[in-house]
RNA sequence: GCCCCCAUCGUCUAGCGGCCUAGGACACCACCCUUUCAAGGUGGCGGCACGGGUUCGAAUCCCGUUGGGGGUGCCA
């Protein structure tokens, strides 16, 4: 790929558990810069010191590696540049652009409601009182009063901006903590940022940042490229507080990180054609973003979990079994009781059925419990209701007591026993499915009998004959 | 309130003036396959928000309406 001078920037706010939103804002940075030979730099905006936490800097960390993406720089730290942003500020004050004020919010409020004002931002009651640094004090940038910015997107076309609607806003707390707006706007001149990409939310601060950007002659503008926000059912930014949200809970749940990427890389982009389970080098070959949409994406749990299980069922054998292995280690069973092997020989018939690994447990359990799970709802059904259910386990007991013990040869003589009751083989197998296994669904009868064994599979049979008798 | 963004099946999307009686995928339904369940196969359901323009021709361009969303913090 030819050199490029592409910068581009992930700036997460450490703030709580890493969310799909900024994974998919990180994963299209990624793209954008992998595809354009450029840069891609992490940057921790870690300004508000109340809120940021060092754990979550982990989990972001954590999580960017997880699905896949790495990065050039970084991670950088607002926290340790504060010397930047205060310099910043003390030229936007000496060259007369910021002003200190004094305010509390409470007042303007109380002030523009007094005044009828409709707008309820600041109302520039310090702009000319010529006030110095002081305590209790917040410096705010001034803005223009005439005329406007237009920010140049390349997913939105170029909105513009009238100053008039635009309010001075603070960039330097009372305890001189620098406010996102200029640590931003800062690190972005410093870091030679070229493109920024990020949430649609940050839209309407565009403006802001672009008069910082100016006023601290930072150069030619950076093109911007506002990405679609990822939504809930009912078409609301997704919150981590009413939506489930965290990467680290679907990582939990058995998500594969190739399948998060691609359906991340989906919403709010496709490649020019039907194809969809795309690899991370056709992503990163095919991304444009002139291509991304502008209308929200609802992000949908259920395609998810079906890109998952194309994922899974994609899988090496050999990889989808460890890939198992710790959902296997979190199971109900006592560890001395888990048989490695015969998960193996399982796994390959597990494998096509699950859509998670969370799942994989449900599937296999019979095989490391010391006896049959029970499924009430399974046991009433197939054995108390279903039909012939005790000639036929005890038909089995007799049966499996000299035959074979092989997949084709239970088959075979399972299907002989259903036969002499008149039934196919479809109805024959449930009651010794549910005694063997507990349930009535789960991995093919006849390979779970051959992996379980002679000895235990007639124990659980006889066992729900006497169960059944009583 | 004010500013800004958005608008194709329930959902994710293809479409960038004629190839569209709008294509694919998820979900749902039916059938086939089948030892259960999956997987797979076949078929079905289902959409250009509305109203004006522009044009020989509009899902595609323009305007308006309606609806939805975001922002409006000494949060990011």
């Amino acid at each position: 790929m030819a050199p490029s001078a592409v910068r581009v920037r992930f700036a997460p706010s450490p703030t709580g558990f890493f969310h799909v939103g900024g994974a998919r804002t990180a994963l299209f940075n990624w793209l954008f810069a992998r595809h354009q030979g450029g840069t891609f730099v992490l940057r921790i905006e870690d300004t508000d010191a109340d809120r940021g936490k060092e754990e979550w800097v982990a989990g972001i960390v954590d999580a960017l590696t997880w699905i896949g993406i790495d990065w050039d720089e970084g991670p950088f730290r607002q926290s340790e540049r504060g010397k930047l942003y205060t310099e910043a500020a003390d030229r936007l004050y000496a060259e007369g652009l910021a002003y200190w004020c004094e305010c509390i919010r409470p007042a303007v409020d109380e002030r523009n409601r007094a005044g009828g004002k409709a707008t309820p931002g600041y109302d520039g009651f310090c702009r000319d009182r010529g006030l110095g640094p002081g305590d209790g004090r917040a410096l705010r940038f001034r803005t223009p009063a005439d005329g406007s910015t237009t920010v140049v997107d390349v997913i939105r076309g170029s909105p513009v901006f009238e100053h008039a609607n635009l309010e001075d806003f603070v960039i330097l707390r009372a305890n001189g903590s620098p406010m996102f707006l200029l640590a931003n706007t800062v690190d972005d001149i410093d870091m030679a940022i070229t493109h920024v990409i990020r949430g649609e939310d940050h839209l309407s601060n565009t403006p802001k940042t672009l008069l910082l950007w100016d006023a601290l002659e930072g150069g030619p503008h950076p093109v911007f490229a506002h990405l679609p926000l990822l939504v809930n059912e009912k078409g609301q930014k997704l919150s981590k507080r009413r939506d489930k949200v965290a990467l680290e809970d679907y990582r939990a749940q058995g998500i594969l990180a190739p399948a998060m990427r691609n359906y991340l890389g989906l919403l709010g982009w496709a490649p020019g054609d039907d194809r969809e389970v795309l690899t991370v080098e056709e992503m990163v070959e095919e991304f444009r973003l002139e291509d991304v949409k502008s209308s929200p994406a609802f992000f949908d749990e259920r395609k998810l979990v079906h890109f998952n299980g194309e994922y899974i069922r994609a899988l090496p054998v050999g990889e989808f079994v460890s890939a198992a292995r710790p959902f296997l280690e979190a199971a109900p069973w006592s560890t001395d009781d888990f048989d490695q092997r015969a998960f193996e020989a399982l796994a390959p018939l597990v494998q096509e059925r699950v859509k998670s690994l969370a799942e994989v447990p449900a599937m296999v359990d019979f095989l490391f419990l010391p006896e049959a799970p029970v499924d009430d709802r399974a046991w009433d059904k197939r054995i108390v209701r279903g039909a012939k259910a005790a000639e036929l386990l005890a038909g089995a007991v007799e049966a499996y007591s000299s035959c074979e013990w092989s997949a084709p040869v239970l088959h075979e003589v399972t299907a002989a026993i259903g036969e002499q009751h008149g039934l196919g083989l479809g109805k024959a197998q449930f009651p010794i499915r549910v005694a063997v296994t507990g349930r009535d669904i789960g991995p093919p009868l006849f390979e779970s009998l051959e992996i379980l064994g002679r000895e235990r599979s007639l124990v659980r049979l006889r066992a729900a004959l006497a169960r059944l008798e009583v």
